[in-house]
RNA sequence: GACCCCAUCGUCUAGUCUGGCCUAGGACACCAGCCUUUCACGCUGGCGACACGGGUUCAAAUCCCGUUGGGGUCGCCA
């Protein structure tokens, strides 16, 4: 195979969207596997809609997934890099112009003078006879000398579509031909001077050497176009796969106003970058090995193979997102999540740094199988950090607003005080002897505990989460969760 | 509207190119059970699909045609 060269070419006129994500990963993905150069090339031509601002939340976006780029523009004070520059589409107008004007020379293109007006009206007439809007070609034949009579008006270039069929050899959707007719003479560069995307795509790829055009299969129409123009212009043509975009749960596509649209989301929402990443690639690929559907991101770059690409597009499913992630987030060696995991207590307002790297990495390791995002490790661990502000209200009810209540926590205190050394197999076994000589099923001594010391019914184990608490702390809450039943009591004698 | 793409359990899919090995396999979800101090994790089992209609063939999920459904493109947007 030649050299692969592959690229992503988003516009910037927002965030990075989850359905661009699924096309740079594929991209990158492919480069990665054949030794290749992915290329970031931004589509920014388009001043109205384009921020610097979204360039950046754009980049921000692949860098956290961890999809680096090997050629592109400047981001985060890395300076721009790769030979095929500028990575800005707004940079590379000289080279769109004259590459519209050598069409023009050539008589693959001419001047058209309708003006926005004119062919409004073309359009319209269109609509009424019913048939498909398009350029009439007033301007295809015109003579030289109804050209100079025009004298310095302004014009756009349209390239002339040539007869014939095109044909698209695509690795994901097959042969696709086309007769050409199906085409009207477009517009490739705008009376400012400016170029239209199909030009500047053409003209951006063939120049910066692109072996496989990798995109969403909303360009596959607009993949004849830009045959013709590789043709026209004399570049070697690409390689095309055209993949399938991403849906929503509902089966549309992804809206950009939909939560999880934005690739960041599921970084705010506790998901873990290589997850998402797991699960975007399920959504467009199957790997070959039947019934694996784990894979790092490394692992990814080994399996990976273009054949197994999908043609059909897929709704996005959250659960099974959340399943990945949990597998993920368990795959993770405990050091690794707990530095995901600390942060995310300090920005809840925890103090960790009061805590030990040690202890924190032993409340991690509590907490590894239970959590299914990270986000989870607050509701799972804050009362290590702050003493509970009240107890859960069902919990109250089913544990303390029973008869005996009251004599059963003095009895775990009891208990808890007598614990030597305060560990999780000499809690266990006290607990232990404490239901057997009771009668009474672990989980009767068990729940109640639960609720004094963290306020809750769900957590992690119980004898671990104890022995982290320390036993001072232990008993302080019990003596408090006594103090709250004898108050519940006289309320409701 | 014209043209293009897609179509297997609720969801993601294997199988389709190279028809028989498919009374259609896996995963998520769901349901039941096991494990168990809760929630989870883990384990076991269950439910559950070839969109429809015609062909071709000894044989079709697999090939062909049509229908339906979904998506895309038809801009001096990208």
């Amino acid at each position: 195979m030649t050299d692969v060269r592959v690229r992503i070419a988003p516009s910037p006129t927002g965030f990075l969207h989850i359905g661009t994500a699924k096309t740079a990963l594929f991209n990158w993905l492919f480069a990665r596997k054949y030794n290749g150069t992915f290329i970031l090339r931004l589509e920014d031509t388009d001043v109205e809609r384009s921020a610097e601002e979204y360039a950046q939340a754009m980049c921000e976006g692949f860098h956290w997934l961890g999809i680096e780029w090997d050629e592109g523009p400047e981001f985060g004070g890395v300076p721009e890099k790769g030979a095929c520059g500028p990575y800005r589409q707004s940079q590379r107008r000289e080279l769109h112009r004259r590459e519209a004007f050598r069409l023009l020379e050539e008589g693959k293109a001419y001047k058209c003078f309708c003006t926005k007006e004119e062919l409004e009206e073309m359009r319209e007439q269109a609509r009424q006879q019913k048939l498909p809007p398009r350029y009439n070609g007033t301007w295809r034949n015109a003579t030289p000398e109804q050209v100079a009579t025009m004298g310095d008006t302004p014009y756009a270039i349209r390239f002339k579509v040539p007869e014939g069929e095109t044909v698209i050899h695509d690795l994901v959707q097959g042969e696709v031909r086309t007769n050409n007719r199906e085409y009207d003479d477009f517009v490739i560069l705008k009376p400012n001077g400016d170029p239209i995307f199909h030009l500047a795509v053409v003209v951006d790829d063939g120049t910066m050497k692109i072996s496989h055009v990798i995109r969403g299969d909303d360009h596959l129409t607009n993949a004849a176009r830009h045959v013709m123009l590789f043709q026209a212009l004399g570049y070697e043509l690409p390689k095309f796969a055209h993949l399938p975009m991403v849906l929503d749960e509902a089966g549309k596509k992804f809206s950009k106003r939909l939560h999880g649209a934005n690739v960041l989301d599921w970084r705010d929402d506790g998901y873990l970058p290589e997850a998402l990443i797991n699960y975007v690639v399920l959504l467009g690929w199957t790997p070959e090995e039947e019934g694996r559907e784990l894979f790092t991101r490394d692992e990814l770059v080994e399996h990976f193979s273009v054949e197994r690409l999908g043609a059909s597009p897929a709704k996005f499913d959250l659960k099974k997102l959340q399943w990945l992630n949990g597998q993920h987030i368990r795959r993770l060696s405990t050091e690794q999540l707990r530095d995901r995991v600390v942060p995310l207590l300090e920005k809840a307002g925890f103090d960790t740094r009061a805590k030990s790297e040690a202890w924190l990495t032993k409340m991690t390791e509590i907490c590894q199988t239970k959590i299914p995002t990270l986000n989870d490790i607050v509701p799972y661990t804050d009362f290590f950090f702050v003493e509970p502000a009240a107890y859960e209200e069902k919990a109250v009810s089913k544990q303390w607003k029973k008869p005996g209540a009251l004599d059963r926590m003095r009895t775990i205190r009891a208990l808890l005080e007598g614990v030597a050394p305060w560990d999780h197999d000499t809690l266990k076994a006290a607990y232990e002897q404490l239901s057997e000589t009771s009668g009474e099923g672990l989980g009767q001594f068990v729940h109640p505990t639960r609720l004094a010391c963290t306020g809750k019914s769900v957590g992690p184990g119980l004898f671990e989460l104890l022995e982290l608490l320390g036993k001072d702390v232990c008993l302080e809450r019990v003596d408090k969760a006594i103090q709250f039943i004898e108050t519940v009591e006289e309320k409701t004698p």
